[in-house]
DNA sequence: TTTCAAATGTGATGTAGGTCACACAGGTAC
DNA sequence: GTACCTGTGTGACCTACATCACATTTGAAA
């Protein structure tokens, strides 16, 4: 089964399962499938999974008052996604994830992921280090953000996630970048 | 000691320790001091601890080609610091942390930490738990500087840390915001 | 008390990127 | 076919913030 595969290959990156902590691991996992567009997380709904990517190309965003999205992530397979501060937080969902194309994906419960880091130490290690990844990312990326302008950072991005070019329309790698997409489009025109 | 009652009630709201254990966890902090304007981490060097603020303040920064600064974050007692890319991946710092009063610090070395995490199933929780509030953190300063404009943004600060009004001055206000001086005295005169 | 450096205020001017408006191309539904 | 929608290019103009230059304040050192 590819799903189990891939989250098995994903999880043996960082700690060591046996074939039955894996499994027992696995269980906890709801496998879904999405269409493109379709909504996985909507603002102001609670929050209850996390989402590990299977195939295809989900988005994490925020919409402001005057209606703009800022994109935080793109997650291509083998990456996670969700809204983590209503999730950890329980609280309602400020940011939003849907599928920019159709999508697999492994559903995890916040409560099923503290339940699977309590009883298996290498699972509590494997969460720790994944989010430190996160942490490490996000901080580049801020700083990247206050140090380059935008014709640097896309060619960052596109340099370090090539597919994301064929995959992802322009108005969408614009709000990544966060910048309007006439001035992307001016970057490589003009 | 209040180094160590300090670390012990941060600790404590996270996972619960018996005495002996924190008494183990702690044998692994080392006790540094610091004056006002001292590194304690330069770029170039290697990494290997991560330090733990118990008075003071410190600043974490990256200096860009051109000389300018730009502030990651300000560590106030309590708060932990590093050159985490770097402490990780074992690779030369690209982060600077410096003082910017006296400071006293407990450090933790990046061995330490892992073996930590290996005996006490607590610590690594304990570690997880505070990396995910940085990897929240960090989303939600990325989101306010695509979002909000520096007026936003310097209320925004000042609000979540009344107390760095005082402490820090607006120099290093400003190159936290990713503004420059004169643009940050411009907002609240004129 | 004088001296000096760091921190801060402020004017003049430059520029990256935003906003608005409109054009056009390529799919998809009917 | 026609109609329509999404994605994209591009000109004209606007704005937030940067940069440079210089003045002023403040506080610590001598």
């Amino acid at each position: 089964m590819e799903a189990k595969e891939s989250l098995k290959a994903h999880v043996a990156k960082i700690t060591t399962l046996t074939d039955e902590q894996f499994d027992y691991f696995f269980s906890h996992f709801k496998k879904k499938s999405f269409q493109k567009g379709q909504a996985i997380i909507t603002g102001g709904d609670p929050v209850d999974c996390e989402y590990f990517v299977i195939s295809g190309c989900l988005k994490s965003f925020f919409i402001n008052d005057e209606l703009k999205m800022f994109i935080l992530q793109f997650a291509m397979p083998t990456w996670w996604a969700s809204d983590y501060n209503a999730l950890y937080n329980h609280t309602k969902a400020t940011i939003n994830v849907d599928c920019i194309t159709d999508a697999e994906v492994l559903c995890l419960t916040n409560a099923d992921r503290e339940k699977l880091c309590n009883e298996l130490h290498n699972a509590e290690h494997f969460f720790r280090w994944r989010t430190n990844k996160g942490y490490v990312a996000a901080q580049k990326r801020l700083l990247s953000f206050m140090n380059n302008n935008v014709k640097y950072r896309y060619e960052e991005l596109l340099k370090l996630y090539p597919e994301l070019y064929n995959i992802v329309p322009k108005n969408l790698i614009a709000a990544y970048l966060g910048v309007s997409r006439e001035t992307l489009s001016r970057l490589y025109h003009s």
